[in-house]
DNA sequence: TTAGACCCTTGATTTGAATCAAGAAATTAC
DNA sequence: GTAATTTCTTGATTCAAATCAAGGGTCTAA
């Protein structure tokens, strides 16, 4: 049983001592799931935190009309959680769901607010994850409602283009706010180019 | 020097006993900005985290138009902050503005950092807090490119019609993701049902 | 190997928000 | 109190993306 995935990832953030790592590791559970599985539905309580050593998962709201609108993908060395819900034992509106067959590191509640409070660059790592997660969203909000359909599709080429070879179009097409035929339409233009 | 405010949001998210209070108070710094004055401007490193005493601050984009699209408005007892710029030390994209005289308690890096890893009540709260920041932003991020500007502004005025007292509508037309013509014309059909 | 489901592309049409333009109203500054 | 600036409204026009519709491609499972 090795961690060095999530340690690399931990020690990309905050200083993190080895003594704090082995006092992390035994509250996690390693786990499986296949492709399409859900890890999380609209009106459940999120019950873990997730953090991705294989696959890719998807984070995604269903509106009034119930289209499916993606809000992010993360792949390996990503974690994927809905801490309202599961801080608050609340309801969530989000969903979490697998695109491809899944390694999984899961902390729950119970474990995850013992390493928050007892393993002090734990809490540093979260803050800083979270705030990046924060910015990035904030961004994109920031350009969502400004940018036209191909200035997304190429700020996605640009920033994000492994995800291209992964993911089915629809689903991508889904993450940048536009129909499937409008991201048939600008690739067939752009590729001419 | 009371600062019942700050004490009264603390308590709303996490228990937060007196004597953590105590060690908290002192590394705070309480100041005055004009309307129309800058805290954060594109291109600065965040020296400070805010919490509002009174008065009104946006956080906004300019984007490659040269325009500007507000992430989101803070009022009393909200905290106004770019933590990703503030904890890295790193140049940021986003602008803080006073859109109201206020009142403001300043928080330094120095002192924050202090505070998160000293106090626990006050690093499970910004944990929390963010979260909440987090989940807003989601939503909006899976709304934004959905709703229609109709739709956008009848959620406004459910969920957030006391900024709609204070605020200039452009204001709210350049956080809605629309045009000030495109508002005006809803209002102007609303009103009228 | 073939049937079926799912995904992607292409075309025709519609529509609604942006843009352009101008004037009215409200606020600010002197 | 008046001028100047900013903000808001209304109208006419344009245009780009959604919608509607259908056909082709790809993958999977029996």
């Amino acid at each position: 049983m090795t961690y060095y995935l999530l340690l690399n990832e931990l020690r990309r953030i905050v200083i993190f001592p080895d003594k704090d790592f082995l006092k992390a590791t035994p509250l996690l559970e390693r786990i499986q799931v296949k492709k399409g599985e859900h890890l999380l539905k609209a009106g459940d309580i999120s019950r873990k935190v997730y953090f991705i050593e294989e696959g890719c998962l998807r984070q995604y709201l269903i509106n009034s009309n119930g289209e499916e609108r993606n809000i992010y993908f993360k792949v390996e060395c990503g974690w994927c959680s809905e801490l309202v819900s599961f801080l608050n034992n609340s309801p969530t509106e989000l969903n979490i769901q697998a695109l491809e067959d899944c390694q999984l590191l899961a902390i729950n509640q119970k474990n995850w607010i013992y390493a928050v409070t007892h393993i002090p660059p734990f809490a540093m790592y979260f803050i800083k994850a979270q705030q990046q997660t924060n910015y990035m969203l904030k961004k994109r909000l920031g350009e969502a409602t400004v940018e036209t359909p191909e200035e997304k599709y190429t700020r996605f080429l640009n920033e994000e283009s492994h995800l291209l070879q992964r993911l089915p179009l629809f689903q991508i097409a889904a993450y940048l706010g536009m129909t499937p035929e409008t991201l048939s339409r600008i690739r067939k233009k752009i590729g001419s180019k």
